[in-house]
DNA sequence: TTATTTTGCGAAAACGTTTTCGTGTTAAAA
DNA sequence: TTTTAACACGAAAACGTTTTCGCAAAATAA
């Protein structure tokens, strides 16, 4: 077990001084030929690769990127990963990954114990906690000293810094108006409460949509479950609730959710109550996952493209992070953020017309 | 915009030495009462936090774990990595993550660049390339250098090092067994091809269990589908191949597939082909994800419990790091690798009787 | 031969910590 | 009063790099 080998060892052992290593490895002019050649023979017998520890130290950066977001278990949070990492990784990056599990308190931890000095910027999709409390504090002081965030899906006005987001207000219009013209007369919505943010959006997208249709939303119609019930320990009684509404409901031929779980719960509860699919209810739902591809019928769906919007977060930051080299410490150039909006995509498949 | 402070500034401002200052925050009783009120105050005002990289170059330790694994998009892995995190961040570590996409190139470079001292040890599955070209030299390379690797799942046995898989070919023979307890007569199998060493290590389970109960094999009814085929891209391949499998053995009336994907298409082109879940046709699928639980109908499934490997390998890996802290570079103690084996569990579902 | 330039290399600082050791001052003991 | 002990703090090294600057020797020019 040979531990690495330093700059410091390499010096000894050829009787040279480290200042003379370290240029002959980064090819100097400085340095002869001769031992150039003696050096890098030496290195790479060795294998020898700078520590990267002690190059973050020195040049004050990690080329690392920070990621907080509060499930990893979950299709469109992966995906985003996946996007972050593979343009990181392209740039020389590595991400680094903290889960907040929906909590203020673990999402505050985390990143306190990555914004000292671990990383150089953060992407991070918001807690449901933290968005009920709205308290904001931990991102405005990690950006105040100087280091940039990226948030996705799960932004709040509030923080000044980049952001990349779908339309969700209009993901949803276009996927209701998608059920109207396939000739859904009433059409319900299953959505989450208010303070999730992309519920609350999906919603008015729904509304909207009624509403350039002429069509008068009716609350009965719109079942907004409180959220603990994702966990898969209330799948029944999400199914109940479902269950009642197309019992109070008979005229139901429309259910756009607002993520696949109540879609596919919805069909389920559907067909038990003997509805054929699409053939007597058109459902919709938010997020392309697995289950919507997978599971019988197929789900026509909305798609967020968590892989682009994971690519351009990454884009985002690191070309603010390569920026700021250039003005160094010129403390007061006016910041001016983005917001990227994805494309949502309608996906058709076999639960509508 | 504040920078963040350093010890050295807060010695200047407070005119004492960087030692004082270090030592006042950490209550050294070398520090009068006075001068460590002072400098913890200061401290305090402005936020001080020791700076990570700093610290990790010094004591020569990162408290980070460097995760290398094939896909993320992926309900197995990504459980694996909560598992993880979750007793990482219990014990104070950092995760980075790194990803293969199944190819040998990539497992390479992701593990060179985080193996220059960003890492303390890896927990990894082996990409798919890897295990067919069976090359492992980056493996044994890390290793050497005093980097402890724990390997999951997809492990392999030319590597010394701490392991944690499932007893696959267990969990297949108890599928199989249940199937045939529930009256399967004629049972098919829908795996990989062999070099996957999971599909391998499943259909001898599913071989075993066969032989047991005196049952023999055929050849036609074990399905090997060429790998890529998992790609949504290919999923009428595999509704072909499967749908091939049933009209030339029409007496199938239980499958066991290695994965979800499978297990769902068989029972798509089943449904077509006339046949009834579970009435006519029993099938059970590997991997407990999100498919087998929301499904329709919900399928019976071998649980790897993904979480609990996660845990499992991070607790492998974070004892041996902090067991090593001990006899120091004590080179030559004779290491002894675990293997810890997860049990799997049968859940049932609706897809049996 | 002498003056000047080029060549090749090393010393040292810096990044931000922690820790060992030394030292001057004051208080207690002789 | 002198010796010893306790106290409070600072200097410096170390972790592993990169880079600036200085300097001696060699090569070239005068």
């Amino acid at each position: 077990m040979k531990r690495k080998i330093t700059l410091k060892q390499i010096a000894k052992e050829l009787d040279v001084s480290i200042s003379t290593v370290s240029k002959a490895l980064r090819n100097s002019i400085e340095i002869s030929e001769d031992t150039r050649q003696k050096v890098q023979a030496f290195a790479k017998l060795y294998n020898y690769r700078p520590n990267n520890i002690a190059l973050s130290l020195k040049n004050r950066k990690t080329k690392t990127i920070g990621i907080i977001i509060p499930e990893i278990v979950h299709y469109f949070f992966s995906t985003v990963i996946a996007g972050i990492e593979l343009v990181a990784n392209k740039r020389g990056y590595n991400v680094i990954v903290g889960l907040s599990n929906e909590s203020f308190d673990k999402e505050v931890i985390n990143m306190q114990m990555l914004a000292n000095g671990s990383i150089d910027g953060f992407i991070l999709s918001i807690a449901k906690e933290t968005l009920q409390q709205q308290d904001y504090h931990h991102f405005t002081e990690t950006i105040n000293q100087g280091m940039p965030i990226v948030m996705f899906d799960r932004v709040v006005n509030e923080i000044a810094c980049d952001k990349v987001i779908v339309d969700d207000v209009k993901g949803a219009r276009q996927a209701v108006e998608k059920l109207i013209s396939n000739g859904c007369k009433t059409i319900a919505i299953i959505t989450t409460k208010d303070y999730v943010s992309v519920g609350k959006l999906r919603t008015q997208g729904y509304l909207e949509a009624l509403e350039e249709h002429k069509i008068t939303p009716k609350a009965s119609l719109i079942l907004k479950i409180e959220d603990k019930l994702l966990s898969d320990d209330h799948l029944d009684t999400l199914e109940k609730e479902i269950e009642h509404l197309f019992k109070s409901n008979k005229s139901i031929d429309g259910v756009f959710a607002v993520n696949e779980l109540y879609a596919v719960t919805a069909i389920k509860v559907a067909r038990k109550l003997g509805l054929e699919i699409p053939k007597s209810l058109q459902v919709i739902s938010f997020t392309d996952g697995v289950l919507s591809k997978h599971s019988t019928p197929s789900l026509t769906t909305v798609s967020q493209h968590g892989q682009k919007i994971g690519e351009k977060a990454a884009e985002l930051l690191i070309n603010r992070l390569e920026m700021d080299e250039g003005d160094e410490d010129d403390e007061h150039e006016e910041e001016v953020y983005e917001t990227v909006v994805i494309a949502t995509d309608l996906i058709e498949r076999e639960s509508t017309k």
